[in-house]
RNA sequence: GGUCCUGUAGAGCAGCUAGGAGUGCUCGCCACCCUGUCAAGGUGGAGGUCGCGGGUUCAAAUCCCGUCAGGACCGCCA
């Protein structure tokens, strides 16, 4: 080693002591005849001093340096009760530049707000900074805390392919050509479901793995195009089983990362239970204020708007108080998310409503006596409705309660929510007169559906569960259907046809002809989990080398072009079809409005 | 595909509502001074296609149109 000693580690008991360090220069206070440096590595700060040495004038920021001399107690007076090495500096008798730096294109230290396109260009100067190292080296914590956790309940921990098979359902694969088999692709995987099943039918039992996934799709601050997923399956087990594991897994990250202990067992709802309370799938737990429900209240009602599948409230404590400009601004909100308005009526300080907003006027007397008790309102505050589909009621409603958490200071921040929600519905209307699934075609539905699913998919339930932290979905799975009837049945139910359930699944479908083990599984998003535990904003907070949000790499350039060289050496022009090997068109139909036909099934 | 926000020196910003010479702040950078600082301090200095293009105007960083880039959100994300 060129160094005797990490800077972050020196203490009194040093004193005396020749050392040798080597790191960078976080700060240079230069007094002419005694120049202070902070040197920075890995370990932290310590403060060396140099003393007549004509190089030390020459030093800047974030210069590598390795230094040599002696550890001594600070002059006393002098302590920097800030730092853990305060009590003492490096007296220096030799100084080295190991290498220079340019001037840096942003403050590595002390920095405040930054662009994150200008982070993301010089990434590795971003990781110089302690918050962002301090993020990677928790995520690392925290990563080998999952393998503890796996390792004592006995999981398999297996890797799984990324060059796998397109799956149309669901996002946008990324692609990637085949030399060998001009015109045919890999995708790379969205997450390994299909395989984790095929090792449960394989007899692991029980398996994980710290898997990045691959999806197409527009980004968001909590999305990125290649994620990690903690990846978690297990045979032979019912849904208590699986959550005991994933609480197991929580509660140990929680305990250790963030120092807080979480409440055994997490409280469970119910998907319809989460629409209707709190508007959303995945709840904010942190505040009140849920919806109420309106609907018979207003069952009679003369107000037309208000003769509706669903009529819905929410209220805004203290909302009275809003200027004309403030209750413009949510109708506004609230037509930015698609929605015609959002209707209001101000609850006056004698606890009647007022005849403020476009609403009240069309109430009959007995209604406003009676609806600030029915909407949990009180005086002072405004009463937002939503009226229509109780799908698209309820989703306004809920968007608008964690928006009046956030603007009226609702939300503690230092809290915990956790939640598991349960029981979503296996099927939704695709638009078109069909099926589609919630989750994935694979998800079983709850033992009372087993049976009927297929005769009523409009409200199937299936045996599903996601973890809900902050209102920050961190983690989903289900039981898994592991005989291939219902499997079959469930392909009916979405349209998918037999020729076309051969062709994507076929691999799975035959496996399920094998001696299936009952299994189920789950999967958190580990990124996303790392963004909470660690308290940022981004997920790209949390990951060493994102990508930006326009969707490219600002480090790298990439995606860049290719050669017409490359171009055609992958064979990306070549349209399978009798020339490629092993070609010929998938059996069935194929996709409509794909323009190139996916390859036949490989395992045949 | 859509909505909104942002773009001014190497970094972070103010200036824009109400047009009047690149007017300003903090940090950084360069030179010099300085032996106890720890966001060191002091003196002096350099550094600008106000994202880009067009329009209105006697005059545009400022108003209008377009465009590009970055960000947040909706759609999308089984």
């Amino acid at each position: 080693m060129i160094r005797t000693h990490e800077a972050g580690t020196l203490r009194t008991s040093h004193a005396g002591q020749q050392v040798t360090l080597a790191g960078w220069v976080a700060r240079r206070r230069d007094h002419g005849g005694v120049v202070f440096i902070d040197l920075r590595d890995a370990s932290g700060v310590a403060q060396i001093v140099i003393r007549q040495d004509e190089l030390a004038h020459d030093l800047r920021a974030e210069f590598c340096v390795r230094v040599t001399g002696e550890v001594r107690r600070r002059p006393a007076g002098n302590e920097n009760p800030d730092l853990p090495t305060g009590e003492v500096e490096v007296a220096v008798s030799e100084l080295e530049v190991l290498a220079e730096s340019d001037p840096l294109p942003f403050p590595v230290e002390g920095a405040g707000e930054l662009s994150e396109d200008i982070r993301l260009r010089y990434r590795y100067l971003d990781i110089r900074r302690t918050e962002m190292a301090a993020a990677l080296r928790a995520r690392s914590q925290a990563a080998y805390l999952v393998g503890d956790v796996m390792r004592e309940h006995r999981f398999v921990n297996v890797e799984t392919p990324y060059l796998t098979r397109s799956t149309p359902e669901g996002a946008r694969d990324f692609l990637v050509p085949v030399r060998l088999r001009p015109g045919s692709w890999y995708a790379l995987p969205q997450s390994p479901q299909l395989f984790k099943q095929l090792l449960m039918v394989s007899g692991l039992e029980r398996y994980y793995q710290l898997a990045r996934c691959f999806r197409d799709e527009d980004f968001r601050a909590d999305r990125q195009p290649e994620f990690t997923q903690i990846d978690i399956e297990m045979s032979f087990v019912t849904r208590a089983d699986v959550l005991q594991v994933a609480e197991d897994l929580v509660a140990r990250l929680w305990g250790e990362i963030a120092g807080y202990q979480l409440p055994r067992p997490i409280p469970q709802m119910t998907y319809a239970d989460a629409m209707a309370r709190f508007g959303s799938d995945k709840p904010d737990l942190r505040f009140g204020f849920e919806l109420t429900d309106l609907t018979s209240y207003f069952s009679g009602s003369e107000f037309r708007v208000f003769q509706a599948p669903y009529v819905g409230a929410v209220v805004m404590p203290g909302g009275a108080g809003q200027t004309r400009r403030e209750l413009d601004g949510w109708q506004e909100w609230a037509k930015s998310r698609g929605a015609r308005g959002l209707a209001y009526v101000l609850v006056g300080a004698d606890g009647a409503v007022t005849d403020s907003g476009p609403v009240a006027r069309h109430l009959t007397a007995a209604e406003r006596a009676g609806l600030p008790a029915a909407a949990g309102a009180g005086a002072g505050d405004c009463v937002f409705f939503a009226a229509g589909t109780a799908n698209a009621g309820r989703s306004l409603l809920g968007a608008a309660r964690l928006e009046i958490g956030r603007r009226c200071g609702l939300i503690d921040e230092s809290a915990w929510a956790f939640t598991w929600v349960v029981d979503a519905p296996m099927f939704e209307e695709d638009g078109e007169g069909g099926w589609t699934a919630v989750h994935h075609p694979f998800t079983a539905p709850l033992p009372e559906w087993e049976g009927k699913f297929a005769a009523e998919p409009g409200g199937a339930l299936a045996d599903a569960y996601d973890i809900v932290c902050n209102g920050t979905e961190i983690g989903g799975g289900s039981i898994r259907i592991h005989r291939g009837d219902v499997q079959q049945q469930v392909f009916d139910v979405i349209g998918l046809s037999r020729a076309e359930a051969e062709s994507k699944f076929g691999f799975l479908l035959d496996a399920l002809r094998f001696g299936p083990p009952p299994h189920g599984g789950i999967a958190f998003g580990w990124d996303r989990l790392m963004m909470l535990l660690t308290g940022r904003d981004s997920i790209r907070d949390v990951i060493a080398f994102p990508k930006a949000a326009s969707g490219h790499d600002p480090l790298t350039g990439a995606p860049t072009p290719i050669t017409p060289d490359q171009r055609k050496e992958a064979g990306i022009d070549v349209v399978p079809g009798g020339g490629a090997p092993g070609g010929g068109l998938a059996p069935g139909t194929p996709a409509a409005g794909t323009p190139v036909a996916p390859p036949a099934a490989a395992q045949r």
